[in-house]
DNA sequence: GCAAATTTAATGTACCTACATTTAATGTTG
DNA sequence: CAACATTAAATGTAGGTACATTAAATTTGC
């Protein structure tokens, strides 16, 4: 749907000013939709990101500053975010042996079996499908664009 | 940058899968951007969008109901953004006569100087600054590729 | 004309972001 | 080695998102 009828704004500035409007709103539009899916897991984005992350070094634990690293958003508070996912017993955290101010975070067999779940459900991926809407050519242009606009 | 060293990850499932985290990537890169320059006027961004909006009804005034309609995010709390902006001064809510379930809100003289100040000011439009990287093809090639994954 | 349904905003709650401050452990340096 | 600086994570606080519930005004239907 054209970005001018889902915000009722007919006429924008410049093209620049609408391709701006654009990225943020579609976004928010992909990640409604995902953290509607990652509900029926009780999970919410975030929470399920620091998962992935947690799984890819699986068995080796994470210490909160390479999540930090590893995360979409760097400014978002990983310890608390670890908290929620201590509550539910899909992570565990002790203290680093080798440097007691860090703390080792690792993904239980709880937390495995949840992601593997999650990965076994299409409907769990409601990203993926939208953006198969684009042929790869044009997944890579997108891609592209975006990497320039942070360049 | 390349969205491969921003968030340390070397490879993706797929391009699909590289553009969705791409979208949301970029989003949230712009978006640090553009609040960390509201806040120099002592701005949110949605606080700013809500005010944009009013300041596009003026001299009419909008209801929680259409800011909803023309907010970027429709999830968000208008009631409480408001809040926020009537405690600065920068918008009225009235009860509206004609219909004493709806709120007036209107932008006040402050808020219309401030609005024009941050026009003023080019530094205060990272997100623009950004999206001039793109040629305005590009820019419109961008608009088509987002418009399409929403379709 | 009045009871029930609907509409409009406000409020409550859980979680998140952004950013400053604090706490504890470890490094560094005279 | 003691004082100071740095590092790693946790915590505090303000504001926002998502979604459910509530409260009041209005509309609808009998």
């Amino acid at each position: 749907m054209r970005l001018e009828d889902e915000i009722k704004q007919p006429t924008f500035k410049s093209e620049a000013h609408k391709a701006y409007l654009n990225v943020v709103y579609t976004a928010g539009w992909l990640g409604q939709r995902q953290a509607a899916a990652f509900k029926l897991y009780g999970l919410t984005s975030p929470q399920f990101n620091v998962l992935r992350i947690l799984r890819g070094q699986h068995p080796l634990p994470a210490t909160v500053a390479l999540l930090i690293e590893r995360m979409l958003d760097k400014t978002s508070n990983a310890s608390r975010i670890v908290d929620k996912l201590e509550e539910k017993k899909l992570v565990t955290r002790t203290v680093c042996p080798a440097n007691r101010r860090a703390v080792d975070i690792r993904i239980t067999e709880a937390g495995l079996h949840l992601l593997r779940q999650i990965d076994e459900d299409e409907q769990a991926n409601p990203a993926r499908n939208s953006l198969d809407k684009l042929s790869v050519a044009e997944q890579r242009q997108l891609n592209t664009l975006l990497d320039k606009i942070r360049a």
